[in-house]
DNA sequence: CAACAGAATATTGTTGACAATCCGACCGCC
DNA sequence: GGCGGTCGGATTGTCAACAATATTCTGTTG
């Protein structure tokens, strides 16, 4: 059997989602929630009892997780929630800051009118939303126009790894921004990379996407 | 129970490698060594009773194996081992390039004597296999060489990023490299990258770091 | 009373069995 | 002869029980 058969699979409906998949989700959710805190042991079978599932899907979910660095796994002990060091929330602020910028230049090189547009709709959601003073809307949509730059890049490893370095960082579930000239700073930054994408300037889009992410981490630092 | 506890765990000498370690090994070796083809499907029950293990520890390494991304796992179907698509190639050289560059441009900032004479001496190795005309050794130290600085960059998220990236470009068995000649260029682009670490030149060890990985895509095109 | 040894308990690691699902072959029907 | 449904074998998904290991508690001893 050959793997291109993965499409048909993809696309096809799935009558029931795996078990595992859902335990996944809803223990990433726990965690980016704070239910269970940094540092705290995932109970393999107090989960599973409060899932209602067995322990091997909780296993396997939580093995998952380890995978994508939102908990780290000590042998014949259990699982923890990463408890990031400010040295690790920096680093993966760096790297962040890295795939941004290849993201947005890569972008940059292939983007159609159609996403243009969609970028620019983006931003006059976060504007509205600063007007109005609605941090928690803009955080949501700010979120989600950098996942749709991500994902139309067109490269699924490099925009794979961009959300999981996101998960990442929320587990310092610090606010760094706060108030409308710092949410209204933030999108001119947003207008930057907007603007070079539009323009087609990979180089100038690799610039403003990682320096949009650096200030991130320049901001983390100021709260210290 | 505090994280903070890893570190013991770690240090302290564990007497049983955890099962599901080894058989992740193994699998990985296979699948490097070309024993699983590209395409093939990893049969849970059958690897089990090969490794002599149950199918839980072979479950759970495939998957681990899953986020490597040597493998993709189908529901209810099965793993295979991935097949790249020229795309695919051509998108993990670009990451990897990326990463090179900036553990490169890392290590600059910090590299200290020992480390130096540590790259040099990887360099006088790989003359040495070169002149020897021995290029299996060169390829294995050239190895060794970019792992080291990516562990000596001191980013460990980046240097597993590095490491799996080039288990996965490993998928594509394609030697692009052959003869001394080209085996000598590719050691004068290590000498780009280790002067610029060496003059502490952050930006220059990142555009050295990041092209030499990126003259690998393009010899990778050339025999297309 | 502190420190240590050892038992008791809790939790993870592993196993084999059962259920759900998928793929391919076969058979009937148009 | 080709098409569609259905049955059977194979394989994964899930489960509950057992084994190995770590942690906690307790009683004893210096």
């Amino acid at each position: 059997m050959e793997i291109d058969q993965d499409i048909r699979h993809a696309t096809m409906f799935k009558r029931q989602r795996p078990l595992v998949l859902e335990v996944r989700d809803e223990l990433e959710r726990m965690i980016l929630h704070g239910d269970i805190a940094p540092g705290e042991r995932l109970n393999e079978y107090a989960l599973a009892e409060q899932l209602g599932v067995s322990r091997a899907p909780v296993r396997e979910a939580a093995r998952s997780l380890e995978r994508e660095g939102l908990v780290t796994a000590v042998a014949n002990e259990g699982v923890y929630v990463r408890k990031l060091s400010v040295d690790d929330a920096l680093e993966l602020y760096d790297l962040r800051a890295l795939m941004a910028g290849h993201l947005c230049a890569a972008l940059a090189r292939r983007a159609d009118a159609a996403i243009k547009s969609e970028l620019r709709d983006f931003m006059a959601r976060m504007d509205r939303a600063i007007t109005a003073g609605d941090e928690a809307a803009y955080f949501e949509i700010n979120l989600a126009f950098h996942d749709r730059i991500a994902e139309a890049a067109g490269s699924e490893r490099a925009r794979a790894l961009y959300v999981a370095l996101g998960k990442e960082v929320r587990l310092m579930r610090r606010r760094v921004l706060h108030g409308a000239p710092a949410l209204a700073r933030s999108n001119m930054e947003h207008d930057r990379i907007v603007t070079a994408i539009e323009a087609g300037d990979a180089e100038a889009a690799r610039v403003a996407g990682a320096g949009h992410h650096e200030h991130g981490k320049k901001r983390l630092l100021d709260t210290l």
